[in-house]
DNA sequence: TCCAAAAAATGAACTTGATTCATCTATACT
DNA sequence: AGTATAGATGAATCAAGTTCATTTTTTGGA
């Protein structure tokens, strides 16, 4: 009975299994939802159509994995992009950008994947939803230090802000690609944004001054400064100063 | 050659489409996408499986019509919704309701006729596409006569905000069914507005002072401050003032 | 190096659901 | 009533997903 040598094994399976996933995606990609056939993708990792069924449960599950993957991987990256940057505005900017051309790219696949599930119970049992949870959560995080920081109103609930969010962008994409075949993407981002930043940042409903609100606000500030403090380390603290907007 | 007869007959085809569409419908709509196999929906109607092929080309025609249908419908009456109301933010808010119930009952079925096509170029040819475009139209209505009015930016095109009003909601339903069972439809809708209208909404652009400026501003100088600090010790900088954030 | 057991891979057979078509039935007009 | 035509039927065909008996490859030990 082998033992040592499971490790490469595992190994060896797991590789597999990222290349059939690879296939998939691609096959969707470029031969379009319609010819995402089975035979199409195991032919696409260099296998037969049988050994697809060794990897994945069934053609549902295989799709739903694949979908697992594009979301762990946007994650990832909208991390990073948050990271990136302090300011919310740019932030959202950021998210947007990367959501708007992802989904653009992959979107066949997501919807093939999805379309069973979307408005169902069972669809909370998926690994795909628990991915996608952790995906919306980097957007909640933002926007909860937005709040924080007194930048965006607090007088709407997250989740409210979230589907806004990523419903406009989704449907924005779609169109988009309706639209014409290379739309300008940077600035049709811009313009939703435009449309979403102003719907939740706060500001003076008057042309006066709040006094209570610039408290609110210098206390956001203050705690983001403290917050860079104790991160420590080689701050390089982002400056998005000067008159950038508009 | 009969010609006299052929209104009737006419007549008795198309109720008989019309009554296979209903019995399409019903099955999405109490069976579910899975179940709704042309068995189903032929036996639902009281036909051979056969018969529906007489009056559709294969299944996807079959659900384009039955969205095609549910679209006039619902273009029907948002019409009406806003002949009824003069106010702009009241003709929005009866749009969203109505959008959002229609949309959550037969989500089911509009996803899997919708489907293939969503980002794809024949889309355009579809009865379906003129159908959406004649039912977005209302709203498009609703938001111009708001611009000459002066309560609606002017700055964004249309399609986004469209694009952000529908695709919002959308996203906004299925996560609202998703949940729970029964949503407070009209308060998750009044919020949703809050945000869109807010966004959208032509209001005084703070003729006196720009609050996120001078937020800026201090951020830069406080920044100042901290590069300082850091050059000292780690500042212990604990600031949990009054003024809950609420 | 070779062997047997376990793992992995294969593709033909099976299943299910959409679609077609040869056949049957009902209707309209003479 | 008789015939032509429209309408309806469901068994047969087709297409794609899934299963499984068989073959090939890999592994650890003699």
């Amino acid at each position: 009975m082998p033992e040592a040598a499971s490790k490469t094994r595992r190994e060896k399976v797991e590789e597999k299994e990222r290349a059939i996933l690879a296939a998939t995606r691609a096959v969707f990609r470029d031969k379009g939802p319609e010819d995402a056939k089975i035979t199409a993708i195991a032919q696409a990792a260099n296998l037969a159509e049988g050994t697809v069924y060794l990897y994945f449960k069934n053609k549902q599950a295989l799709l739903m994995a694949a979908v697992s993957e594009f979301y762990a991987e946007l994650t990832q990256d909208a991390e990073a992009a948050v990271r990136a940057a302090h300011e919310t505005k740019v932030r959202l900017t950021a998210l947007a950008q990367l959501h708007f051309s992802r989904v653009l790219d992959e979107w066949p696949l997501i919807a093939e994947a999805m379309g069973p599930y979307l408005p169902s119970r069972e669809y909370r049992e998926t690994e795909a939803y628990a991915l996608n949870r952790r995906y919306v959560a980097v957007f909640d995080g933002v926007i909860r230090d937005g709040i924080s920081r007194g930048e965006i109103r607090a007088d709407v609930s997250v989740a409210v802000m979230r589907d806004a969010f990523y419903g406009g962008l989704e449907h924005f994409a779609r169109s988009a690609r309706l639209r014409d075949s290379q739309p300008d993407t940077k600035a049709e981002v811009a313009q939703f944004l435009t449309v979403f930043t102003a719907g939740i940042m706060d500001r003076p409903s008057a042309g006066v001054l709040d006094g209570a609100r610039v408290i609110r606000r210098l206390q956001g500030v203050i705690t983001d400064i403290e917050d860079q403090l104790r991160a420590g380390q080689q701050g390089d603290v982002d400056m998005q100063d000067g008159e950038g907007t508009q």
